[in-house]
RNA sequence: GGGCCCGUAGCUCAACGGUCAGAGCAGAGCGCUCAUAACGCUUUGGUUGGGGGUUCAAAUCCCUCCGGGCCUACCA
């Protein structure tokens, strides 16, 4: 039994998350942690939101309340979003708990103490009627090289050129529109990548196994231009980890917080710690997944995140372990996503394009979105969500396919033998062949599912299933029964046990119908499959099932064409 | 400006430089009738965005053009 300690990228508190969000880390995370527990492994698989930052505070402000209790409130509107899609989670934390605010500190302490830190002053637009220090794209004013009159103090939209706040015209509070800004002088504690920079080319030069999605950003920021460069990690913010610690010696730090981008990853810790307080576990519970002079010496870390989140996982995460000197685990793996598009464009929040998570759950149940979303995951590129595909890809896949599978065996089971498992009969040819094309699937599958190929995986487990369905039309039951009651008594035997078979297979996709699966043949406790002819054989004559309501209705054309219409743009 | 990625059948996607470029869906034909008008079998369909080059051999490597996307460090 290996140990596997899984983390997915954190959603942002500010509001709900579209699909293109869900299916880049959170979702396909999931997947693994569901499969792996189902091989039996030890999986700890921990998520958490990420509560800090100026747009929670604007957020808040605009929603007329203090940002803690906003924090509150949408960190339970994602919890529950997150359990109404099946995200199973060992622990749901918020990267604003004491857990993480310890820890932040106490990286920060050691980082000082190894000399990887820097207190330097900077000038930064102040904008006194907002009360705050403005960030460089919430500088708003005319783009000095093509006139673009909404450019940010990041970048001009219109032109793409790089630009600095000072240089706008007109500058503006892109908050309040005030254009009462000034240069300030203000004191930031830097962590010094550039000094870490060797150690961490070394590490990832040691990831052979990593895509090269992964390595080719990280490297990008090692080496472009003058290197990885340093980092200032606090802000002048009130809502987020104090820059501080018991006998800090940073003298004008008195009110500042870390950076979110600094915190943010260190609540994969948190979280873990969060859990083991929720469990009402010690420390040592959660020190054995993460010190690895604590236990965590036989521990696989995965990680899953979109491709906008990479350097900060390759690079500025690590340099915090790394640089505190104590034997944290750092990353085994990184599962890295591209975007999903939405009907020809892409998801955009600020328009209500797309589909968001709290909607997707209105229309439909959370298997329907989590296969599709699964088996078409941006894995080798950015990927395409239609409503047609989707359509049909449910229609085909779970209904027809796998769904009606289910209906047609259990139906003429309880039509020609009653609601139990029929006996006499042998297995012959046809059944031993079926056995050795599911063997031959399901060693197929599971290769794709233990290398995190996803979209291979979906395909493996959809031709299982389709393997049914071509058994059954050439062993034709209905057409044994007229002449040898006996072998479709076999027959179906077989067939309503592959149908708990299917159901452990397919849990980690579809989780729900695969409890309903199991639930209607009574099999709750199948294990995943060593042997496929024992699995075939495991409900044995006499044992009693009932036929489950239809596991997946067909998605219509009236449906379809009025989803389509309503997700278009402009959420009300 | 710099860097990276992508462009393959009507659609969504596959293909270590090497058998006639594959699969699912959609389309066509046949079969079956247990089932959610479901299932099975067969089948149509591609000058791999254009052009050039390297190679015995290119979707794959190189150059170039066209089209689309992403990143560029203070949104996260």
């Amino acid at each position: 039994m290996a140990r596997i300690l899984i983390t997915s990228a954190l959603p942002y508190i500010n509001g709900i998350k579209h699909l293109g969000n869900l299916v880049g880390s959170q979702l396909p995370a999931d997947l693994h942690a569901r499969y792996m527990r189902a091989r039996g492994h030890d999986v700890m698989f921990v998520c958490a939101t990420d509560e800090h930052g100026t747009p929670a505070e604007l957020a808040a402000a605009k929603a007329g309340k203090p940002v803690a209790e906003y924090c509150d409130e949408m960190h339970e509107v994602q919890a529950e979003l997150a359990r109404g899609f099946r995200l199973s989670f060992d622990h749901y934390g918020r990267s604003s708990s004491r857990q993480n605010r310890e820890l932040t500190q106490h990286f920060a302490k050691k980082l000082w103490e190894n000399g990887l830190m820097e207190i330097r002053t900077e000038r930064q637009m102040y904008s006194k009627a907002d009360g705050r220090f403005l960030p460089d794209r919430y500088v708003e004013g005319i783009c000095p090289e093509c006139g673009y009159e909404r450019a940010r103090g990041d970048q001009c939209e219109n032109c793409t050129r790089q630009l600095e706040p000072t240089e706008l015209i007109e500058p503006r509070s892109a908050i309040s529109g005030s254009t009462d800004l000034e240069l300030r002088e203000t004191r930031h504690l830097y962590l010094l990548q550039s000094k870490l920079r060797d150690r961490l080319r070394d590490w990832i030069d040691s990831k052979q196994d990593w895509p090269v999605l992964t390595t080719s950003i990280a490297k990008k920021w090692l080496d472009d231009g003058e290197g990885l460069q340093d980092r200032g990690i606090t802000r002048d913010l009130t809502w987020g980890v104090p820059a501080q610690f018991p006998g800090a010696p940073w003298e004008g730090m008195e009110g500042k917080v870390f950076y979110v981008w600094f915190d943010a990853p260190i609540e994969y810790i948190g979280a873990t710690a969060e859990w083991a307080e929720a469990q009402g576990l010690d420390d040592a519970a959660w020190r054995r997944w993460w010190r690895e002079d604590e236990g965590a010496g036989d521990v696989r870390y995965i990680q899953f995140m979109g491709k906008d989140n990479v350097p900060f996982h390759t690079l500025s995460f690590p340099a915090t372990l790394m640089g505190s000197g104590e034997p944290w685990k750092l990353v085994d793996y990184i599962k890295s996503f591209n975007y999903l598009n939405y009907d020809g464009g892409q998801f955009s929040t600020s328009q209500g394009r797309g589909v968001f998570m709290d909607q997707a759950l209105s229309i439909l149940p959370a298997d329907y979105w989590r296969w599709w979303l699964l088996s078409h995951v941006p894995e080798s590129s950015d990927s395409e969500f239609t409503w047609e595909n989707f359509q049909a890809s449910v229609n085909k896949d779970l209904a027809d396919v796998l769904g009606n599978f289910v209906s047609r065996v259990t139906k003429f089971c309880r039509a020609r033998f009653g609601e139990t498992v029929p006996e006499g009969g042998e297995w012959g040819e046809a059944e031993e062949a079926l056995i050795e094309e599911l063997s031959r699937r399901l060693k197929a599958y599971e290769v794709h599912m233990d290398a995190m190929e996803i979209r291979k995986a979906a395909s493996a487990l959809r031709a299982i299933w389709a393997a049914g369905n071509e058994y059954l039309q050439s062993a034709a039951p209905w057409a044994a029964f007229k002449e040898d009651p006996a072998r479709a008594a076999a027959i179906i035997r077989l067939a309503l046990n592959l149908i708990p078979f299917y159901a452990v297979l397919s849990a980690p996709f579809i989780p729900d119908a695969a409890q309903a699966m199991l639930a209607a043949m009574k099999a709750e406790d199948t294990p995943w499959p060593g042997d496929v002819k024992e699995a075939l054989a495991a409900l044995p004559p006499g044992h009693a099932f009932t036929v489950p309501d239809v596991l997946f209705a067909k998605i219509s054309d009236e449906q379809r064409a009025e989803w389509q219409e309503r997700f278009a743009g402009k959420r009300e």
